[in-house]
RNA sequence: GGUGAUGUAGCUCAGUUGGUUAGAGCGACGGACUCAUAACCCGUAGGUCGGUGGUUCAAAUCCACCCUUCACCA
């Protein structure tokens, strides 16, 4: 490569601190990934930041609810995150929080930058207050009537019926959701940024990031619309940094989240002495700065973020690069339809090499949507990876360690065909630059049946017969050989744990972009191994069971919809039992289950229960919960299961068992 | 409601500035092969390119309206 050594930082969103990482979170996590595995493949100096989005309203809340501090929380949930991107192969050269010295240090400094500008200033709002709760409340903390299609129940912001938006002043009897009760209006001193101020700036910007144009379209309109002034300061109780100069003011959760990007980094910096934070962040730094999000989060990192970091005398992003949405089979992802996956359901069950592919084969540079079609799934992967790809692999290699000892041939037969996969390198590397994954996905699998053809047609398996063609064969599967170890190489930032199989089979030590374009000719290599295995319909079918959301989790209360009641003698079908744990303990092998042994008055049986995350077994031996006890058994991997114990929650760490007040007693009717 | 997207073979998607009989992969069907994780190779069938109207010698491609799905509305 002749390119000089770019120095890039790379963010992808932070995540929020207070649930869990599901399939659609992953589309940005894996496309960010590969982009950022590529370049250092490249031999660029990327450096990948990311960390907890930890501040915020809900998270106070949630902290509140489960009686622990909201340090604690995003700490345990942070602790989940992290496992759940490893495991995926998610590489961050620094996971933080925006719940940090770093950060606070940064905010501090930006606002006071601003404020010394001339660009915040303050103005007295009048909000819904909720007096039994003594806090102001967020849009999405109010509910009431829909003022336009009378719908009840709706949220504060918009309503999940018809569609229509408008503000919680608009709602018919807007309540509490905290409190139950009606909130009232109160007034309070809140801080702005003037963001009307950088509309030129905005432009030019937006002009030098080179942005999708599906973007550029949305700016536009927002421009048209005019741009309003941002309120960064939210009231006591908040978790989050206080602004300084007030006793009760705190700073946004949106305005401290994207300088936790800054704050990442520079936590890293302070750890290595060969990054500089100024050099990537100074107004005039000469380093790339991009952001990978959603493109539900544009307002804030195309309009507030560059604005805030140009008033604070920071350099703005290079770009910024937003994805669309996944859906699931052609739909919203659904918990009732089970295909809303989590992560780690994913991994319960599957490969994340198999995701990692089947994303990249359907990403382009746009804000489209991109569908995961679990059938079509299946079929990609097995045919692309493990059919093609894989195969080239399979079908030379066992005739090179069998009839020469692993030794490659000196030189290729067919050079002119290796050099239409070499001839394919930079094209497939700007591919890869443009986040036009699915066409570089595709040039490298019409590559591969390039490849396999050629085996075809040379038929290693009749010349092995003819003893005056020996050294023919060794040519043609080092040939093989050399073709699907560059499409290999290609294939590295998407499949790297597969990759890097593929580079200890040929007896390499590490790949770069580069090495694809000569053959590897000569030398020993290992004994082949299956790379990956073919994805079962089943795995896919018993990882939408485990995410489909059971009555008893079921948690929100559904909109009633007409043919959803159900009658008296239903619900009296449901034999729901008080149990006593008279024993608990972990399964060995499964992730996620108790064994428990419940007396339920007439006999004891034995129930496995996903509790595992949430629950010492320990403690919970003598308590006396509720189960389904008519439920069909269920045959299960550890043993058979004889009903189910009632919890709510939506999973995780966050289950919670339902208990019978004192003097319930094993085997009473609930009813 | 406003704005912006989206709709192409059974499935997932390509189709550059409008230009010869609309493409790929998968699946289906037929054949061939047996080195390979029943993989691979050859061939066949399948589309009034969401609908209607318009511009043009020529439209999947441009325009208008309508319908589907989706997002955003700070």
């Amino acid at each position: 490569m002749s390119q000089k050594q770019r120095k890039i930082l790379v963010s992808s969103a932070l995540p929020y601190a207070n649930g869990s990482i599901h399939m659609g979170h992953l589309v940005e996590y894996l496309q960010t990934d590969i982009w950022v595995r590529f370049q250092k493949l490249r031999g660029h100096r990327c450096t990948y930041v990311c960390a907890s989005d930890s501040h915020g309203t809900p998270i106070m809340l949630k902290a509140r609810e489960l009686d622990i501090s909201p340090e604690a929380l995003t700490e345990k949930v942070s602790e989940e995150f992290v496992r759940d991107f490893k495991d995926f192969g998610i590489e961050f050269d620094n996971y933080h929080t925006t719940h940090s010295e770093e950060n606070e240090a940064l905010v501090t400094e930006i606002y006071t930058r601003l404020h010394d500008g001339g660009d915040i200033y303050t103005r007295n709002i009048e909000q819904f207050y909720d007096e039994k709760e003594g806090m102001f409340l967020p849009d999405r903390f109010v509910r009431g009537t829909c003022p336009v299609c009378k719908s009840e129940d709706q949220y504060g912001d918009s309503c999940e019926v018809c569609g229509a938006t408008y503000g919680p002043d608009d709602l018919i009897d807007p309540i509490s959701v905290l409190s139950r009760t009606a909130p009232v209006k109160r007034e309070s001193e809140h801080y702005f940024f003037r963001l009307s101020r950088y509309e030129q700036q905005l432009r030019t910007w937006m002009d030098d990031a080179a942005l999708d144009k599906n973007m550029v379209a949305k700016l536009d309109e927002w421009f048209a619309t005019g741009l309003q002034d941002w309120d960064i300061s939210r009231d006591a109780p908040y978790f989050g940094f206080r602004i300084p100069g007030t006793e009760d003011k705190y700073f946004y959760v949106w305005l401290d989240a994207p300088v936790g990007y800054m704050a990442s980094f520079k936590n890293l910096c302070d750890r290595d002495s060969s990054l500089d934070f100024d050099e990537y962040w100074d107004a005039n730094s000469d380093a790339e700065v991009y952001h990978f999000i959603g493109k539900d989060i544009m307002y804030f990192h195309t309009l507030f973020w560059p604005a805030v970091l140009k008033g604070a005398g920071y350099r703005p992003p290079s770009s910024v690069f937003a994805h669309g949405f996944l859906t699931v089979n052609g739909q919203k992802m659904s918990k009732t339809r089970g295909t809303f996956i989590n992560a780690r359901t994913y991994l319960d069950h599957l490969n994340p090499s198999h995701l990692r592919y089947y994303y990249a084969a359907k990403l382009g540079p746009t804000i489209e949507d991109i569908d995961l079609s679990l059938d079509d799934f299946v079929a990609r992967v097995n045919s692309d990876l493990v059919g093609k790809l894989v195969n080239i692999a399979s079908r030379c290699a066992g005739f090179v360690a069998k009839r020469f000892a692993g030794r490659l041939a000196d030189a290729l037969p067919d050079p002119d065909l290796f050099a239409e996969f070499t001839d394919c390198s930079e094209i497939i590397a700007e591919h890869f630059e443009r986040r036009e994954y699915s066409k570089a996905m595709r040039m490298i699998m019409s590559l591969a049946d390039k490849a396999n053809r050629y085996i075809d047609e040379n038929k290693p398996w009749v010349m092995i017969k003819d003893e005056a063609k020996t050294a023919e064969v060794q040519q043609v599967c080092t040939q093989g050989l050399n073709m699907f170890r560059s499409l290999m190489i290609y294939l590295s930032p998407v499949i790297p744990a597969v990759a890097e199989d593929a580079c200890r089979f040929l007896g390499e030590e590490e790949w770069r972009w580069d090495n694809a374009t000569s053959p590897l000719l000569g030398t020993v290599i290992k004994k082949f191994k299956p790379l990956l295995t073919r994805v079962e319909p089943e795995q896919v079918s018993a990882m939408v069971e485990q995410s489909k959301e059971s009555l008893a989790g079921k948690s929100s209360v559904a909109p009633a919809e007409h043919d959803d009641t159900i009658s008296i003698d239903d619900f009296m079908k449901v034999d729901l039992r008080i149990a006593r744990i008279e024993n608990a303990e972990a399964v060995e092998g499964a992730d996620k289950l108790l064994a428990l042994t419940l007396d339920t008055g007439d006999r004891t049986r034995s129930v496995f229960a996903g509790i595992k995350a949430a629950y010492d077994p320990q403690t919970l031996i003598g308590r006396h919960v509720v189960v389904a006890a008519n439920l069909a058994p269920r045959k299960m991997r550890f043993g058979v299961s004889e009903g189910m114990v009632l919890a709510a929650g939506p999973g995780g760490e966050d289950i919670f068992l339902l208990s019978p007040d004192d003097g319930a007693k094993p085997g009473m009717r609930v009813k």
